[in-house]
DNA sequence: CAGTAACCGAGACGGTACGTCGAGTCTTACA
DNA sequence: TGTAAGACTCGACGTACCGTCTCGGTTACTG
C-alpha cells in the first residue's frame, strides 16, 4: 500500500531544524535578505538539503507558514456579542502583529507573497483562509443571533478587516483600541447618514 | 573664458533614463530581483552615477514613486453621489493594478515597503496620503451635502478602502464590479442590524 | 578449515560494471573530471559498493589499470634483429597512445599517477615494469646475440623508451616512424663521435 | 597609440597574490586538490577576480607557470666538456625535483598537463622548449667542437633526457649520479655492439 | 531449513567547491 | 568635476560531487 521507495528516508530533524532557523532569519532580516547559506549553517545542514526539498525561497517560506511556525494565530472568541467579539479579534491580532518579531516575520511573509505568486496562494489557501472562515462562522452565528442583517456581505466585512491590519501592519502603524474600535463601529453601523438601515 | 566654472554640468538625461530602466525593471522582475547593474546597462548610465544620487535600492524605489514613474492615480470624481464616486473610485483602482505590468509595479512596491521602513514611510507620506486625502476630502463634502453621518470614522472608511484595494493586489484577485460595491454599501449601510448607533 | 564467512559473496558482475564505467568514464572525461556518483548510475550499482571496495578513487583507478581494462599492451617482438624489434615496438606504442580514447585513458592514468602516490606504486609495480621487463628480456637476448653490448645499461635504455613514449603522450605529439626510428638509432649507436667506449 | 580603454585599472597586487597563492596551494595539495576558494580566500581577493582573467583551473596553473612562480630552471653549462655538462644538467634538475615542494609543483603541473590540452601547449611552447632550446644549444656547440657526431639527432637526444626525467618525477624515484651518468654515457656511446653507424 | 551475516540498489545526509551574479566602492580617461 | 567604463571585495546563489549513512531486500553459508 505504502509506496515504500528504495533509499534512505527523509530526516525529519532536518526538516524542524530547517523550518525553525528559516523562521528565525525570517524575523530578524526579512524575506529578501534570507540567505539560504545562513539557514543552512544555524540549521547545521548542508544547503543540498534545502534545495532536495524546496525548489527556491518562496516555497521555503511557504511551507514555514503552512506548519505554523511563522505566524500566531488569534481566535476568535464567542462572547455573545459579536461587535465585541470582532473588536476583540482585531486588537488582539494587531497587538500581536506590532510586535517586533511577529511584526518583521508578517511583512517577510507580505514581501514573499507580493514577490512570488505561488507563495500568494499557498497563503491565501491555507493561513488567511483559515482566519477569515472562523470570522465568517461567528458573523453568521451573530445573523442567527439578529446581531447582523440577513443581507450584510460577510466577505466583503472580513476582506475589510483583514485588509485594514495589512495597511497598518505596511505602514507600521500601531493603531490604539478607539481606532479599531472606531473600524468596527463603521462596519457594522456605517457612514451613510441618508441610508436606507436609518440615521441616528 | 566665459562662464569659467569647471566641471562637468549634470545629466538631467541620465537622471531620467535611471529612473525608466528601474520601473521596467521592477515591473517585469519585481523588487527583490532588482539588479543595479541591469539598470546602468539599460540606462547607459555607470553604476556610480546612480550610487551618487541614491544611497540605496531602497531609495532607488522611493524616488521611484515619488516622480510618479511608478505608480499610476486615479482621481476621485465628484458627480454629486459620494456613494457612487466612491464606487467609481474603487473600480478604477482595482482595474488599473489588475493590469499586469501596473501589477507588477505595485506589488514590487509592496514587497519594497515590506522590507525597508524607509521606503515605507516614503511611500505613505508622499504616494497614498495623497489618495487618502483626496477620499477624505470627497467624503467631507458629502459630509456637508448630508450624504455622510456627522460623526463617520472617515480615517477609517479610507483606511478600509485601501486595505480592501491592497488585500486584492496581493492575492492577485481580480473582483468583479458587484463585489466592490457591496464593499462600499457595507461600509454606507453597516451590517449591525440592530443599530448600535442608532435603532432602524 | 575454510574461512568461508556467511553473507552474500561478491558481485563480479557489479565489479566488472564499475570497472568499465570506470574507463568510460576515464577515457571521455579525465581524472580530475571522473564522477564517483556518475560511474554509479551508469554501471547500475549503488555508490556505497564502489566504496566498498575501493576506499578513494584512486584505488579505482588504480584496480582497473592492473585488470588491464585501462590500458592495452604491445608485445616486443623477436625477429631476430633487436633494433628493429625495439623500434616496432615503439612505433606500435606510440600508434596506439595516440589513439584518442587509449590517449585519453593514458593522459587520465598519469594524472593520477602525478596526484597520488599509491596509484603511482601500484601502477609502476604493476603495469610499466611488466613492458620494462618485456623489454630488458628482448635485450638480453639481443646481448646474447652480439647485438648488444655486454656493458650496455639496459635499464637505463629501456628508461629513456618509455620517457620518450611519456613526453609523447603529454605534448599530445603524434611522432613518425621516422623520428621514432632516429631515437632508436641514438640509443643503439650513441650521438658521441670520438667513440669513447671503444677506447675504455 | 596605446588602447586607453575607460575604467579602473588592472590591479597588479591582485594578480601577484593570485599568482603566489596558486603556487602554495599546488605545491601543497595538488592540482585536482586545488580550490579556487582558497585561493581567493589566500590572496585575499574576490573569486569574480580570478575567473574575469583566468577562465579556468587550467589557464591559472599555465599563467603560474609561464610567470616562472611554479617552476625552477637549471642552467646548462658550459665547461668545454659536452657529456660533462649534460650530466650535470640531468643531475641537478633531478636533484631539484626531487626536493618535496618542486616535486609536488612539478607533479601538479604534470597532472594539469595531462588533463588540459591548452595547458600542455602552453607549457611546452613556453617552458620545456626553453630548456630544450638550452640542452640543444650546448649540443650544437659539442659538435662544433667535434664531441657530438654530424649526424647525431641532437632532437631525439634532447627528449630522451626530458623523458628521463619526466619518468623518474613521475615514479617518485631518486635516481643517484650513476644511474643517471650511466644514461648519459649510454646516450653518447649507445648500446649496440656492432656499432650501425660503423664510426668507432 | 531457519538464522543470520554480508551483500545489493537506492538515495538522503553534512559538507566543500564550483562558476555566476549582484551590491556597493574605487580608479581610470575623458569631456 | 561629473560621467561611462569597468575592476575591485564580498557574499549569496543553485549545482555537482564527496564520502557516509540508512533504508528495504537478496543471497548463501552455518548451525
Amino acid at each position: 500500500m505504502t509506496t515504500a521507495r528504495p533509499g534512505r528516508v527523509r530526516s525529519e530533524a532536518a526538516r524542524l531544524a530547517i523550518l525553525e532557523a528559516t523562521t528565525s532569519e525570517l524575523a530578524e532580516r526579512g524575506y529578501d535578505k534570507l540567505s539560504l547559506d545562513r539557514i543552512a549553517a544555524a540549521a547545521g545542514v548542508g544547503k543540498a538539503t534545502i534545495y532536495r526539498w524546496y525548489p527556491n525561497k518562496g516555497a521555503l517560506v511557504a511551507e514555514g507558514m503552512l506548519s505554523g511556525h511563522l505566524l500566531p494565530r488569534v481566535a476568535v472568541p464567542s462572547s455573545g456579542d459579536v461587535r465585541r467579539d470582532v473588536t476583540h479579534w482585531l486588537i488582539e491580532t494587531s497587538a500581536s502583529l506590532t510586535e517586533p518579531t511577529t511584526g518583521g516575520l508578517i511583512r517577510a511573509t507580505i514581501a514573499a507573497t507580493a514577490e512570488d505568486a505561488d507563495v500568494a496562494r499557498h497563503y491565501d489557501d491555507h493561513v488567511t483562509s483559515v482566519a477569515r472562515a472562523e470570522l465568517v462562522a461567528r458573523l453568521e452565528s451573530g445573523r442567527r443571533d439578529g446581531q447582523v442583517d440577513a443581507d450584510a456581505p460577510l466577505d466583503a466585512l472580513v476582506e475589510a478587516l483583514v485588509g485594514v491590519v495589512l495597511l497598518n501592519v505596511l505602514t507600521r502603524r500601531d493603531p490604539d483600541a478607539t481606532a479599531l474600535t472606531a473600524t468596527v463601529t463603521l462596519l457594522f453601523d456605517g457612514a451613510g447618514s441618508a441610508g436606507g438601515r436609518g440615521g441616528r
